[in-house]
DNA sequence: CTCCGTGCAAACGATTTGCACTATG
DNA sequence: CATAGTGCAAATCGTTTGCACGGAG
């Protein structure tokens, strides 16, 4: 755990947000100036297989980093794109196939909502 | 309608598969030798806002063509990255909020599951 | 003719990598 | 010292765009 790692894994703790590599380390980079941005893809990778954070595939062209390496869904605005956790009761949802499917074993799925924030339904009005 | 965006779209429906941009540009080759890859990419956005396809966003870098514009869910192969759509009756699955949560207005949601295709568990064995 | 669509190459945004240097163990 | 980690720049991958040419109305 070197100071950098140290640094990018408390700011994306402490941010409580979904950020992309490039906006972590633009803040990253008010504590560290000298840090690279490879440096924060490098230890985003690290941090990821450690089990420290976890790496989101959602829409949108960049990854997300999660804070809350808990198995749980996501929102996303489709106006300012940000990534928010969802807490949404599995069970309440209702059964989601395990097992098999098609001939497929089931490993997992992602379940991710759209719509507008709060933040960007008030600018519409 | 030109020529390029005919053959285009005809291979895309008749893969039955849900092929990434540079996958489709292979094939469309074979029939138009001198087509470029950004003829593909600029027929497929126009193919999809005609809603004679659908662009899908899944886990994995690339984009997904789909020949089924119907709003349905998908599979992926974990190994393979091989992209099927899913036969799920969506009521069946219980449901999934729609309205309001956390502030956000849901305009819809993308349901994904992973798993290992029946091709990829074969060559496990 | 007049354009829209094409092919090509270059540009682009997100991410990764090669390399020489630095810090740390 | 030995080596894992860093900063920088260049490379890579998927996708988009500028531009000059070509073919269909």
């Amino acid at each position: 755990m070197t100071h950098q790692r140290e640094i990018i894994l408390q700011e994306l703790q402490t941010s409580r947000e979904h950020l992309a590599a490039d906006e972590l380390y633009e803040r990253v980079k008010k504590r560290l100036p000298r840090i690279s941005l490879a440096t924060v893809y490098r230890n985003l990778e690290i941090l990821t297989n450690a089990g420290l954070i976890a790496k989101r595939e959602v829409s949108g062209r960049q990854k997300r980093f999660d804070y809350d390496v808990t198995d749980h869904d996501h929102i996303f605005c489709i106006r300012c794109h940000r990534l928010d956790n969802l807490d949404l009761n599995r069970e309440e949802v209702g059964y989601l196939p395990v097992g098999e499917i098609d001939g497929y074993t089931i490993t997992g799925y992602r379940l991710e909502f759209a719509g507008v924030c709060p933040d960007c339904r008030q600018k519409n009005e």
